[in-house]
DNA sequence: AAATAATTGCAAAAGTGTCGCAATTATCTA
DNA sequence: TAGATAATTGCGACACTTTTGCAATTATTT
């Protein structure tokens, strides 16, 4: 393992740690950009790497700020972060599942003006919003329960 | 067990539900206001209430409206819904965690407007923000630990 | 290439969420 | 208010999921 140039191994070589399978294999997986259940990652990975170390991998990740954990529906999923990945927040419609990305910078600047007002300094938030895409809440479409 | 005035009694009521000690032991802990995860929840009702009940009280909260599970951060916590409690937004504050309640009417309406303009109808969503307040971000503030 | 320091895989343990079922408790009826 | 009836609980057992200690392995350093 070298490559000096990639995204992942660089955060991990400012930081003195060292460039591992695991840590390759799960920044690879998250790279294609769709956020992953903790065991759809490891199941991706069976035989690759043991299951504690996806969770080491993916917590030091999180600890890093290279990934970060969200919710879809209510079991997270894990997710790279905005330096190597696109947007953070979406809207998800509850029957089709279909995702809308969202306009990043109009929240971002809405949450400012927001936290200003208070004399609040934002540093992180979380968005997850649920509801129907215009397809389905056009009707026709049947859903199982819900 | 009696009471039918109370949020709880009455809902249950209405529904043909029995008023139980796990039930209402859950309502009264939720009541307080914060927001609570699944084992919050069961280390407090310690040796009063069975763990299989406190998800099972959850759940059916859940159904009947009464509760709702939002995500700080990335862990779910379960907090009584609109009718039984104020609103569900705030800054916390990362130092002295002091909370800060937004103007709810604000932030619905920019979701709405957002929602708007991508066709998509929100049903639910979720925000947190966290960041300093006021007087934290000034400095002098020392934190133990977080 | 050897030394050393970080990390892994494994196996065991702790924690979470669910379920069937007998025992208990709440509610209904007379 | 007691007794019948139906709903619900607590228990024990599972089936995961997540964390940890530790010896073996792998990445870095010299």
């Amino acid at each position: 393992m070298s490559r000096s140039e990639d995204g992942i191994s660089q955060v991990l070589q400012a930081r003195g740690l060292n460039i591992t399978h695991p840590r390759i294999a799960l920044f690879k997986l998250l790279e294609e950009g769709k956020p992953l259940s903790v065991s759809e990652i490891y199941h991706e990975l069976a035989g690759e790497v043991d299951r504690a170390s996806v969770y080491r991998a993916i917590n030091l990740f999180v600890d890093l700020g290279v990934a970060h954990k969200i919710n879809l529906g209510w079991k997270y999923k894990i997710e790279l972060s905005d330096a190597f990945v696109e947007h953070h927040h979406h809207f998800t419609c509850a029957k089709c599942h279909k995702v809308i990305a969202l306009n990043e910078a109009e929240l971002e600047s809405f949450i400012d003006r927001l936290a200003r007002r208070y004399k609040f300094s934002a540093t992180a938030h979380q968005i997850e919003i649920q509801g129907l895409c215009e397809k389905c809440k056009k009707g026709r479409v049947k859903s199982g329960k819900n």
